[in-house]
DNA sequence: TATTGTTATACTCTATAACTATA
DNA sequence: TATAGTTATAGAGTATAACAATA
């Protein structure tokens, strides 16, 4: 049951006999894996008129409280872009009618955002349906093999950032 | 020891108590951990004056063999991107000195892909520098681990795929 | 002066479609 | 007709820098 990544593997051994390739191994089926990942989510995402950072800024709207407003500011700071990329995400969300943007009544300078009903309801509708395909996604491991991966990748993710 | 991602957990637990939320647990750490190798690695590949996708190509090339050329069709299979994708790429190549195009002498209509001398000696030098990189991001886990890692993500992709 | 947010701008990367040449 | 590869084009997304308003 050989790969991409093992055939790549191979040639290099072939190519290249002295060199020790192997965190290629795993980090190139990280990568991989990353990437189809992120495909197969688009899919669902685009089932529900959302592409994965239209998605994002609503998930994350919703999860940080339907009654709260959150600044532009926070939201790039949870997607890791820039705040111009934030404003320029919001200009479209907002004039799909999905997000809202008022004056911060607590700095005339900043600006609050929130999700409009139907914004709500969009993203109450596809976050099921996502959820739904990440478990398909993940459903070859058992729970505990699950949970060891999320504590392998953890474990590098603690030293990376 | 709380990360993003539990963090992210925590703020759907408070407010969708009911939604099981566990695969974002797993596919979040993948997706993030990717994205921060993916920049560990872009400054790996500046020092050489690469980037990703340059490194790539210049990869793939050495890895088929020093003596052999390529297709561009067989590039774009390698990089599961568009032929189109493939010939803009090799445009710059070309025009920094770093691969040569000859005709294909088996195929009027082909074209075939090699390593300059100059693209051999850069790839030749990144290489190692690259696998250093990899070896630091790995090396908060053990050989063992590592392997498991690149087992379970292995089982995720045969599905994926 | 520093900070928040927006916009203007330019850049990079890509895919689709049109095109050339050959099979 | 089909295929290999290139180019022209347009679209998406981003960041940098300039800007306005307020702290």
């Amino acid at each position: 049951m050989t790969d991409q990544v093992d055939r790549i593997l191979e040639q290099w051994q072939k190519e290249k006999p002295g060199l020790d390739v192997s965190p290629m191994a795993v980090i190139g089926r990280l990568s991989r894996t990353a990437l189809n990942i992120e495909s197969r989510l688009a899919g669902t995402f685009e089932r529900h008129g959302l592409d994965a950072s239209t998605f994002d800024v609503l998930a994350t709207l919703l999860r940080s409280g339907a009654r709260y407003w959150i600044t532009p500011a926070e939201l790039a700071r949870e997607s890791m872009i820039s705040t111009s990329a934030v404003a320029q995400r919001l200009n479209k969300l907002e004039a799909r009618g999905l997000v809202a943007r008022e004056a911060n009544p607590n700095d005339g300078r900043g600006t609050l955002v929130a999700l409009t009903d139907t914004g709500k309801k969009l993203i109450e509708q596809a976050l099921p349906d996502h959820l739904e395909t990440e478990r398909a996604i993940l459903s070859p491991l058992s729970r505990d093999e699950q949970a060891a991966l999320a504590l392998l990748l953890g474990r590098i993710g603690d030293a990376v950032v």
